[in-house]
DNA sequence: CAAGGCATGTAAATCGTTACATGATTTA
DNA sequence: TAAATCATGTAACGATTTACATGCCTTG
């Protein structure tokens, strides 16, 4: 059920429409939840039959009615009582990086290494992107006066994308040198 | 598909039945992936006919016959596709913990910081699991042949998963003082 | 004039969890 | 004697992805 209280919580901060929804998705919580469109409609009506979101309808010519949804107080209480629920344990996570190098002693050394570098490049690439990309975000939203002040969960948040990625990179490198010389 | 591959993948270094499977994976993966029994059984099953994995009934007097299950050449082939295709994008992964932390602000201040320590408590809890019981099972499988190549490899996982823990606890310090001071 | 953004969705398929069902043996 | 472990599964539901479908407007 994360994905209705994740767009509760966008919701609100400020009301908007399925697509702005997944725009918003896309540049600030992207790398640690996402959803497609095509989850994100329904989702929305669904909300909307339970009385958690309410919608105005906005004529455009030539164009689909523009929806535009905003949180109910049905809604916003459901929401602050997900949030403030214990997150006492660690949920499961999955990760296809880690499962892959768990078994990569299958291949031969070079395939081995060659691999770890690929994720090695893709994880320096994703840093740039947490640097550069996310922060702009963050600071664009932050002038907007509905979302300023999330600023500093936000920027918490994106460093923790940071520090995690970076862990990462460190440790492929590291893992390159054992590789290296114990296999 | 990446629990096809993690089961291909398992069997390719020991025959094993489902329910040991599930403890295998329970022990070593569990970090980064995980199953439930009710989805193994009929994925066992879906292998066999297509020809991936075979079968050996063993009967057993007052029980559910023992099925052992092993990989064919066909399955293993596959297997190694998988396992070669480079890993070139950083696929996207779900956290529950950072998308709540992301929406906290709002809550007040005290419970914004009950549940920050909340969750510092569970990354504790988990990096000591880390430290302890998987070490000792990655030692004891080490001890088994069919699993002793593994190592190098098994460790190099198990220190990514008490590193990242660590940079989650280290993150979660700082954000409790970033809180309280700024909140 | 092609590509991408805006804006809505539906349908089918796959993946994953939770609950249910059975029944013997071992351990606390 | 109650709970956990061994050992197999099925059924229902929920979550997620991929593909399809429409059509205008803007930018390169």
């Amino acid at each position: 059920m994360s994905l209705s209280n994740t767009i509760l919580g966008v919701l609100n901060l400020s009301a908007m429409t399925g697509y702005d929804l997944k725009k918003f998705i896309d540049h600030s919580t992207q790398f640690f939840w996402h959803a497609e469109l095509s989850q994100i409609y329904p989702l929305l009506k669904q909300l909307e039959t339970s009385g958690k979101v309410k919608v105005e309808v906005i004529p455009v010519e030539g164009k689909p009615d523009k929806k535009v949804y905003s949180i109910t107080e049905k809604g916003r209480a459901e929401f602050l009582v997900w949030l403030s629920e214990p997150m006492d344990e660690t949920p499961p996570t999955k990760s296809p990086m880690l499962l892959k190098i768990f078994f990569l002693q299958a291949l031969d050394k070079n395939e081995v290494l060659a691999q770890l570098r690929c994720q090695l490049e893709a994880q320096r690439a994703r840093l740039k992107r947490l640097q550069l990309e996310t922060s702009r975000t963050i600071e664009e939203s932050a002038g907007r006066t509905s979302f300023a002040t999330q600023g500093v969960l936000w920027e918490l948040v994106r460093q923790y994308g940071e520090l995690q990625t970076q862990t990462s990179i460190t440790w492929l490198e590291q893992a390159l040198k054992v590789v290296e010389e114990k296999l």
